[in-house]
DNA sequence: CACCACCCCTGGACGC
DNA sequence: TGCGTCCAGGGGTGGT
């Protein structure tokens, strides 16, 4: 899916998309997909003046007058502004018209082939917050190293597995999990409570790093990312470890290894990342 | 409480 | 070409 990087970057694309523009009606395909009402006034029609929101994975559409959609995309949703075509593409679970100030229309599209995805609705910001991100950890872009050691000293479970929690932090998926181990140095299977502070710090500089370099390249697009609009992303070109098991390691050559980390698919090296 | 196994769903890749 | 199997970026739920 989307991790945070995409989801940054389908905000801020989203954000230049929707500029001018105003929602003029929708449609709703698979009511499944939207959680809690599908009347048209919560999702968001007559809205002008939106503004995007994003913690972790999920992001938010606020309209100018206070109403939001959260959407959250899974591992194949997307959200994207396009021209209307004769036929709408599969999977087009909700679409939206939309009317911009200077006299152009547009569709907005929901798509998610498998449903992992889906949108909810609120009432304002402050509804959304208290039902959905409360719950989450920090923003993984902007996490203090204290907050992350806060969270892990007491645990056994691999760090691995704690960087896939959202509740210990927001954004991380196992893309950029792995290639951030990698890039720190330190095993996916490595005991939370075991790692030093040093390693800690470590981890978060190097997290955020990977995280605003991706972000940079667009995103990591595998098979269906895309921004909204349209654009596939170019950092799965920068990919050390993820999708590399049994390839040799880019620093030193050995071959990479392969496992099962926290139910995800894990690649490390073990010569860099030392048990 | 902390942790883990399982399940939701579609489609693409691969082997026969 | 066609079919079966396996695998995939996430995360909610329910069990131990």
């Amino acid at each position: 899916m989307p991790e945070l990087p995409e989801v940054q970057r389908t905000c801020l694309s989203l954000t230049t998309a929707l500029v001018g523009a105003r929602i003029i009606s929708v449609r709703v395909h698979r009511p499944e997909v939207v959680a809690g009402s599908t009347r048209k006034r919560d999702l968001l029609v007559g809205a002008e003046g939106i503004s995007l929101h994003r913690h972790g994975k999920q992001f938010a559409l606020e309209a100018g007058d206070g109403r939001v959609l959260l959407a959250h995309l899974g591992m194949t949703g997307g959200l994207c502004v396009e021209a209307r075509s004769a036929d709408l593409p599969a999977h087009s679970h909700v679409v939206w018209n939309l009317r911009f100030e200077d006299g152009r229309s547009a569709i907005m599209r929901f798509t998610d082939p498998r449903r992992f995805g889906g949108l909810w609705t609120f009432p304002d910001l402050r509804t959304l917050r208290l039902a959905r991100w409360d719950d989450l950890g920090p923003d993984a872009l902007t996490i203090r190293p204290e907050a992350l050691s806060r969270s892990l000293r007491a645990s056994r479970r691999a760090i691995k597995a704690c960087l896939l929690d959202q509740r210990t932090l927001a954004g991380v998926g196992n893309i950029y999990a792995d290639e951030c181990l990698f890039l720190a140095g330190v095993h996916p299977s490595t005991e939370a409570r075991d790692l030093s502070d040093a390693e800690i710090r470590e981890i978060t500089k190097r997290l955020k790093q990977v995280l605003r370099k991706a972000i940079q390249s667009g995103g990591s697009t595998l098979r269906d990312y895309r921004d909204a609009s349209g654009q596939a992303g170019e950092y799965q070109r920068q990919h050390k470890v993820y999708g590399r098991g049994g390839e040799p390691c880019v620093a030193c050559e050995t071959t990479l290894e392969t496992a099962q980390i926290g139910q995800r698919t894990t690649v490390w090296c073990p010569r860099c990342q030392d048990a």
